[in-house]
DNA sequence: TCTGGGGTCCTAGGACCC
DNA sequence: TCTGGGGTCCTAGGACCC
């Protein structure tokens, strides 16, 4: 019965948008790997290994949360707050750490996703363990006969029970009429957690909330907002939006409807990627510069073959250099053409990479970005971007890339978005 | 304990063109 | 001789997110 009630029951067909985000989500990978982990604190280190006391906190179980472990965090300070577990007899106050195993939650969270585009017509993947939905066709705002209910929690509450059958994690979900409310709403009541908030309760439903809570406000906008009176959602609800433009741009506007409640953007699946990027810290600051290029050159190779996995072309090659206390540089070079060229992305890399001779340096990266894409195979590609086989002197002119290429970039673009 | 690695979007100034 | 206004592209930096 409840699957032929109007939708129109309430208010002007307002979408149904789902926002699903897996609760500490390499851990739970972990525990479902090795239930006997289930109810212990478990860390999850990213440039960890074991028995270390180097790299960060990728995710950190709820358990090892109360310890005060967050995300984020360097793992020395994790181990202080919540020490490594030596052996199974001695488990009182200590935690499991674990390195990152991202293959793994990769395969996981292809079963989540899969669950997700097998319920709703519309997904957004924004991460590997968060993704929007479109649920406005699967379901509707409106309540169910004689209960004070929605349809739509129903819905929620189905979309959890298959992914925890299907892929055997747990995640959180909020259901809103619009993206940004329905992302505060699955951060909510995290972990495990339902939160419905239909048409007409968002106002009310956000006002309490800190400006945090709202997608964009990081620590620097939360300060600069709190020195001007203003720390809940409903406080920007109700300040004077060409104040918040001054100060934000046109960033002010936004987070002014954020506020309100009000977010027109629709649910699309996510396009290409725009950029790829490899960075690395060096255990210590270091100021040999033979160091930095050498790492930087492994950096470039990896981080070309990898677009060249994906099928991309790039236009600009940059570098990321990071001085101590926590200075970063950017430089970049764009081409005249886009190209697919480990070794012009290596010699572009270190050649930008020598105005920082002198520097000291914690972390070096190398990014690519411009991106085009081939619709299909990868042949046709090679045909004309290493057709010159390419490795002497700065190759790069415009001689270089012929109006082949350029009619290439042309159709490429299409299919771009 | 001074922060790992991968991204996105916005802004501002300069060059260049019409 | 000094002057508009609009547009695009490029680089660099900053804030933010997971």
């Amino acid at each position: 019965m409840s699957g032929r009630l109007p939708v129109a029951d309430d208010s002007d067909d307002p979408r149904v948008v789902v926002h699903v985000d897996m609760d500490c989500f390499y851990a739970s990978c972990e525990r479902r790997r090795d239930p006997a982990l289930v109810g212990d604190p478990v860390v999850i280190g990213m440039g960890y290994e074991a028995g270390d006391t180097i790299g960060a906190v990728a995710t950190a179980s709820y358990e090892a949360r109360a310890y005060g472990v967050e995300s984020a965090m360097p793992i020395s300070q994790a181990l202080d707050l919540l020490p490594r577990r030596a052996t199974a007899d001695d488990p009182t106050d200590t935690g499991v750490y674990l390195p990152v195993d991202m293959e793994f939650y990769q395969s996981v969270a292809t079963e989540v996703k899969s669950v997700l585009h097998d319920l709703a017509e519309t997904v957004r993947e924004v991460s590997i363990d968060e993704a929007y939905l479109d649920a406005s066709d699967c379901t509707s705002w409106a309540r169910v006969e004689g209960e004070d209910r929605r349809l739509a929690e129903g819905f929620a509450r189905h979309v959890k029970t298959r992914i925890a059958r299907k892929a055997g994690v747990r995640a959180s979900v909020g259901v809103a009429p619009n993206m940004s409310a329905a992302k505060i709403a699955s951060d909510y009541d995290k972990p495990d957690g339902i939160v419905v908030v239909p048409p007409g309760e968002i106002s009310d439903f956000l006002a309490p909330l800190p400006v945090e809570a709202v997608h964009g406000v990081g620590p620097v906008t939360a300060s600069t907002l709190s020195e001007m009176g203003i720390e809940t959602a409903g406080d920007v609800a109700t300040a004077d939006p060409s104040t918040l433009r001054e100060r934000f741009g046109e960033r002010g506007r936004e987070l002014y409807d954020r506020a309100q409640g009000v977010d027109d953007r629709e649910v699309t699946p996510r396009g290409r990627p725009k950029s790829f990027s490899r960075e690395s810290a060096f255990a210590e600051t270091t100021d040999d510069h033979d160091r930095v290029q050498e790492r930087a050159s492994r950096l470039a190779a990896d981080v070309a073959k990898r677009a060249r996995s994906k099928g991309a072309l790039y236009r600009t090659i940059g570098v990321k250099i990071v001085e101590p206390p926590f200075e970063v540089s950017t430089r970049a070079r764009s081409l005249p053409g886009p190209v697919d060229d480990l070794d012009l992305v290596r010699e572009t890399a270190l050649d930008l990479l020598s105005e920082f001779v002198d520097a000291r340096v914690r972390k070096v990266g190398v990014r690519l970005s411009k991106l085009s894409f081939a619709a299909g195979e990868q042949a046709s590609l090679d045909g004309w971007d290493n057709r010159d086989g390419r490795g002497g002197e700065r190759p790069n002119t415009s001689e270089d890339r012929p109006s082949r290429t350029r009619r290439g970039q042309a159709s490429l673009e299409e299919f771009d978005g």
